[in-house]
DNA sequence: ATAATAAAGTCAAAGAAGGTCAAAGGTGGG
DNA sequence: CCCACCTTTGACCTTCTTTGACTTTATTAT
């Protein structure tokens, strides 16, 4: 891992599995203590690596007493998250989020290495060569079938 | 080996071969340091000598803890049919066509059925949703680089 | 209630890599 | 000697990360 945002990020995906309900509770001052970095660099690991897309909620609350609360998104019932992420998908899909969605398949074991390369090229802007917003359609329509696929294959 | 390049060819081969798993990790301003030339030289080396035809594949990323990885691909025979498949499908492709070449990978294990499943869907012209001759290209785009990821993955 | 304190959130600027492209500089075969 | 084909170089671009000043929200003490 080459720069603290992968670090963290590995860091607090570590403290996931360790824990036995899929949730995670940090305090951002203590974390970003503990790797000599500013808070914020927090909310950047989370907001690049923990998103919705990516199969995360995060909860958080201000004040004293706050907290920021990772929670690994149910994916033991694949139908409920397929569905979870076909929404998220919609009629139209930005490379970014479309890209944060496959991770996610992958990193449920939901799709293997070679299937999540052949995705991930399939939406890119460059093989779609078109202009937004027509991209963003023609790659939602793509990864609509695929989640379709693989939730009922 | 008279020409800068070619060194750093084989300064690059020799790293793969110390390399037990045949990645290697480095950073292009290091590597341009180290032999003293300006470090878009290393994209030139790579562009031109470690290619996919070449049996490498490359990954890279920018920004902070940025690095470019080399990693050798072992070729197979599987290749040439590939590379003839790659040939058949063109710059433009019919749904009719990419479908028997789509087909052909499956009928010689080459790729698993839902991967057949996941490569149909992306280029039927239900999901393309839109008119020939863009639709043709496309399809040839994705189809190419499917291809591509089958041979060297 | 209010004020003080303790968190977390936002956002934009600065920094750190790597990528691209075209012009200029070599080189070797015909 | 020329032309075609490498190589070399550098200016400029894009992407990702780091940092910090400022904001918002919640709790606690007066």
């Amino acid at each position: 891992m080459h720069n603290m945002s992968d670090i963290i990020e590995q860091y607090l995906k570590q403290l996931l599995e360790e824990a036995t309900d899929d949730v995670v509770e940090i305090k951002r001052a203590h974390i970003a203590e503990k790797f000599d970095c500013v808070p914020s660099q927090l909310n950047y690991v989370i907001k690049t690596r923990f998103t919705n897309e990516h199969g995360y909620q995060i909860e958080s609350k201000r004040g004293g007493g706050g907290y920021i609360r990772i929670t690994k998104i149910e994916s033991n019932d694949k139908s409920a998250f397929l569905n979870h992420l076909k929404k998220l998908t919609g009629k139209q899909v930005s490379q970014q989020n479309a890209e944060r969605i496959i991770a996610g398949l992958y990193d449920n074991e939901l799709i293997t290495l070679r299937e999540k390369k052949l995705i991930m090229s399939a939406i890119h802007r460059d093989t779609l060569m078109m202009e937004v917003p027509y991209r963003d359609y023609i790659r939602a329509n793509i990864l609509q079938n695929v989640l379709a696929i693989i939730q009922y294959n």
